[in-house]
DNA sequence: GGGATTTGCTAAATCCTTTTAGCAGATGAC
DNA sequence: GTCATCTGCTAAAAGGATTTAGCAAATCCC
């Protein structure tokens, strides 16, 4: 036993074994077959290293190769579905390719952002996803400057490539069902969301559209942009109906942040709402539950990380470029799919 | 401008600077007042760092000085608001501490859940937290093998520091709200968990506390440990109803997943389940705005981690210990708390 | 038996940073 | 002028793994 009391490192195990460090690291990393070590001494090797509880220091061995084996993903918080959907196939996805995962949530402060991107590349992650982040230009030129490649989800605003869903499709739909059977004349709400946003707007466009289809007077709709905060879309409801005029009778809600605070106005208020049907712009399976009428979508969370994993994976770089991924319409709530297993 | 192309390292930082590695590193750290480095020189230094975009190799820093830098946090999934609160409030301690979360799910497989204690430890963590994990001890053992700090969160199964919460009393308190008012034969059921866990144990023995208290016959509960999933959650309500006997008229859910399934069976079955009263072990928005008499309650997260961290802290082992969270029954859903902001 | 080839292994460089021990040169004391 | 002290800096040794170039011994070939 040498220097008893300190985790073995390969010149303990090669000196246990007899044999030099080099051997020891062939044998171990499986390259000894080309270098021609005789396998009586290999087995004895990987006997050693079992009974010693030899393990590698990893950072002495990602200095010698110069890899993290990190990959990073930037996310705005983990309390929804969409979100916590992201990171955990960005989980499996890393695994899959020996990558350790390392997820960040910026709880939307653009100071935490900031403190993550320098973390992230000051470790130099091998691959970046950027998802609800606010300024995905500047991370992306950090990025290209360390030479780190990354994505940006949902966020086509940088320089980099970016995979999307089909927010303009997905509202476009989503409208459709919720007007139908409605009379022509009858207004439609869209609320959540930030007006400068890229999804945001895409989504905007996709519901007038939706309500052209339908017959109805997009110019008619009404947009609220209360942002994300579940206690904004409370307040800009109770500030709709606070103003009188005409009840709407029909909501598209802009993710299912701002439909928390939906739910929470409507649970107090659902008197003054008769017959209003409601569409959401993602998913929820408690929300699916309330009895409220209510179309949701479920984007698209595992092809959405696969695309980045395989654009990844790619090794031609074709920056600028913008992958759409499809969303569909929730229909049987039973069937989870990709976030709602256990 | 010394080897272009490749990131600068300290030796063409000190290159630049006209000084040695040695004296630039002084000057990075903070350390050259004591080495009376001139405070021309290490201006110089500073300037060319910046101007240069030096950025010290972190792995062979974390080789150099013997630290990962990296806090480990294993849960089973991301998909509620507990773990996601969990989750959220570890990155908040571990940035505080100048750590780097590393955050991974096992999805409940005892394999993958293997493979991330394997990686953790391999990565030399500093600190392990380990939430809804199924081999606790086993980890446990590992870990103090390789001399990490390790804490089970609900989980005193093992032989290191534990943080729970109160289950016992969390349960008592909330199914004495459940009971109140209801006459004293009224049978009360018992939803979800495992059996042989720790947490659901300690629940149902305060469920029957409870129902004593209320002057209720604990004999008579029905106690249907179904595990966590929402199907088998689901299938459960079902099985119960299909069975006859006297229709459920309360309910104790223990974790939202599984409330999960409750809710689903619910939305079909609301007719068969008349004056139905339920309460659940757990805290969800949306599943607060369902309209079913519901009384949650919400497991302080913010207070779990920070006793974990309190006893990573702490220098002094005090293994085996057991430290008791309280938890509170949700009065005000507005108040969003821990988990509950944007 | 001597040169060529094969076998089995190792020395040493390398990755980049931090830190200790100590070297020159300047200044001060007498 | 000599010894002590101070100033400002650096050489070199870690830290633990990987990998290349190449050495010594054994075997083969004719």
């Amino acid at each position: 036993m040498t220097r008893t009391g300190r985790k073995p490192t390969i010149k303990d195990l090669a000196q246990a074994a007899g044999t030099s460090p080099a051997t020891a690291s062939l044998v171990l990393n499986g390259g000894w077959k080309d270098h021609r070590i005789n396998a009586d001494t290999a087995e004895r090797v990987l006997q050693l290293a079992q009974s010693l509880g030899y393990r590698p220091n990893q950072r002495a061995r990602a200095l010698r190769l110069n890899r993290s084996s990190l990959a990073g993903l930037i996310v705005p918080h983990h309390r929804n579905r969409f979100f916590a959907g992201l990171t955990e196939h960005f989980e499996a996805e890393s695994h899959a390719r020996g990558l350790i995962p390392l997820v960040a949530s910026t709880q939307r402060d653009a100071r935490i952002e900031q403190k993550l991107a320098d973390t992230m590349i000051a470790q130099e992650v091998e691959f970046l996803v950027l998802a609800g982040t606010e300024e995905p230009a500047r991370i992306n030129a950090l990025c290209r400057e360390a030479g780190i490649r990354c994505v940006n989800v949902d966020l086509p605003g940088g320089t980099g490539f970016s995979v999307v869903t089909d927010n303009h499709g997905g509202a476009r739909d989503l409208t459709r069902r919720l007007m139908a059977g409605l009379p022509s004349e009858t207004g439609a709400l869209f609320l959540g969301g930030r007006r400068d946003e890229y999804a945001t707007e895409a989504r905007i466009d996709g519901f007038r559209a939706g309500l052209a289809e339908a017959g109805h007077n997009p110019d008619a709709a009404a947009i609220h942009c209360c942002g994300y905060s579940p206690q904004a879309a409370c307040d800009a409801m109770a500030a709709i109906l606070a103003r009188g005029g005409a009840v709407p009778k029909a909501l598209l809600v802009n993710s299912i942040t701002a439909f928390e605070g939906f739910a929470r106005f409507w649970q107090g208020h659902a008197s003054d709402l008769p017959d209003l049907r409601v569409a959401c712009f993602d998913w929820d399976p408690f929300a699916a539950c309330l009895p409220i009428e209510t179309i949701m979508l479920r984007q698209d969370v595992e092809t959405l990380i696969a695309r980045c994993f395989a654009w990844f994976d790619d090794t031609a770089l074709r920056d600028g470029e913008i992958e759409v991924v499809p969303a569909k319409v929730v229909v049987d709530d039973t069937q989870p799919g990709a976030t709602g297993a256990l």
